[in-house]
DNA sequence: CCACAAAATGAATGGGATTCATTATTGCGC
DNA sequence: GCGCAATAATGAATCCCATTCATTTTGTGG
């Protein structure tokens, strides 16, 4: 019978490979699903994975290329198949709430992707990939798709940071006497969302005048 | 004649108090601007001010505190003046441009302001007084207000990461046959952008649009 | 079959934020 | 004026974290 508590790896070079980029990635998306990205160390990856923190260090040259896997792997979680099917609005706003969603659940992850370049993000760049094909089936003119894609992802990373603000962020304290027609914009706006994430009234507003604003300069662009 | 080198200040309370928020914040922003957001520790901190690490702990309850006071008086540096003379569109553009440009260059604060109560943030409330006031005069519902203001400042935040994203950032290299579509609208767009950052493109095109749409949110609103 | 690359261990290293015991000074309540 | 708590410094220590390095072992291409 095998021991129940197997005997700790020697020094040197495993039989078989232990690691991989593969297995580092879904430990660090256990993990993070576990405890949280503040959760997320090389130690406790390591831990997780039964190697000693330097193994790691043999796949991805630093946390950051960790980060890098795992954001590209959590862009597979953004559905993006309305394009294929839908009219160019409806796809958009199906694939900007579903992307907006996922990066709510992993905000940390929103200014790792501003620095990142696409290059061998593979899964990032199937979702490019497709989203610009819809844009071009719609008529957009070819140099103006990456910068409305842009702009649009611009908002929804905002936008997702702003998910995880915490509910009242708005509330100005003491000196609420000295600012009263925010104070009481505020007031107004969390009555009207009612039980609703306040978060969600700003995101459809915005998205919905970005959505209409940009079918315009594809009409303006294409006359 | 006083010493060129002043003998280092025992320990125990000082004469007069050496530190203060703002002392604090002041430093922290020449830190920032000589050095960067890598450079901003809490030991940088007090050798530029000539203190023990710990005496920081005095005023400050953590680094991130620090961080609030910075983006707070960053804040102050967004001209949002435009809202006192201009009509609605022009005030808002005037105000994204500069808003946007500010955190650009503070980009390592756009995750810590999505956080940040608003609360004790004096500065930051009196420009969101001032927007709301612009907004009211143009006719704005009240509930609506808010929403419209985080739309923007999401989009705002989100391209200001954008702007410090290297420019390459969209290289799909040895990938780019897999994806022509993206690779060719990516080609297309940095050549019309030409010798202007292509953040501009983007940013222009997201703001603009959005601008219209909410115009018609605002017409809609208020029949 | 051998040399070298790859992939593990475990023991540093260095740098960070933060805490704590200690000390000196101020400003208050009497 | 005096004593005493609060304030605001120092300096040493703590803990955590990412990363590096010497060492060991194993797989593999020539």
């Amino acid at each position: 019978m095998t021991s129940a508590t197997p005997t700790p790896r020697r020094a040197g070079r495993p039989p078989r490979s232990v690691l991989s980029r593969d297995r580092i990635t879904a430990a660090a998306l256990d993990l993070i699903a576990a405890e949280g990205y503040e959760g997320l160390t090389m130690s406790a990856l390591a831990r997780r994975l039964r190697v000693a923190p330097s193994a790691l260090y043999n796949h991805a040259a630093s946390k950051q290329e960790v980060l890098r896997w795992v954001q590209d792997h959590v862009m597979t979680m953004v559905d993006f198949s309305a394009f294929a099917v839908e009219p160019w609005d409806e796809a958009v706003r199906q694939w900007a709430w579903s992307y907006r969603e996922v990066f709510a659940r992993h905000a940390p992850l929103v200014p790792v992707i501003a620095v990142m370049p696409v290059t061998d993000a593979a899964e990032t760049l199937r979702m490019y990939e497709e989203v610009a094909r819809g844009f071009a089936s719609a008529g957009w003119l070819e140099d103006r798709i990456v910068p409305a894609i842009v702009a649009l992802e611009s908002f929804i990373y905002g936008s997702a940071l702003d998910v995880a603000a915490p509910g009242d962020i708005f509330d100005s304290g003491t000196l609420a006497d000295e600012f009263p027609v925010f104070t009481s914009a505020v007031r107004s706006a969390s009555e009207a969302a009612g039980a609703g994430r306040s978060a969600d009234a700003a995101f459809r507003a915005g998205l919905e005048g970005m959505i209409a604003g940009l079918r315009q300069q594809l009409a303006a662009g294409s006359s």
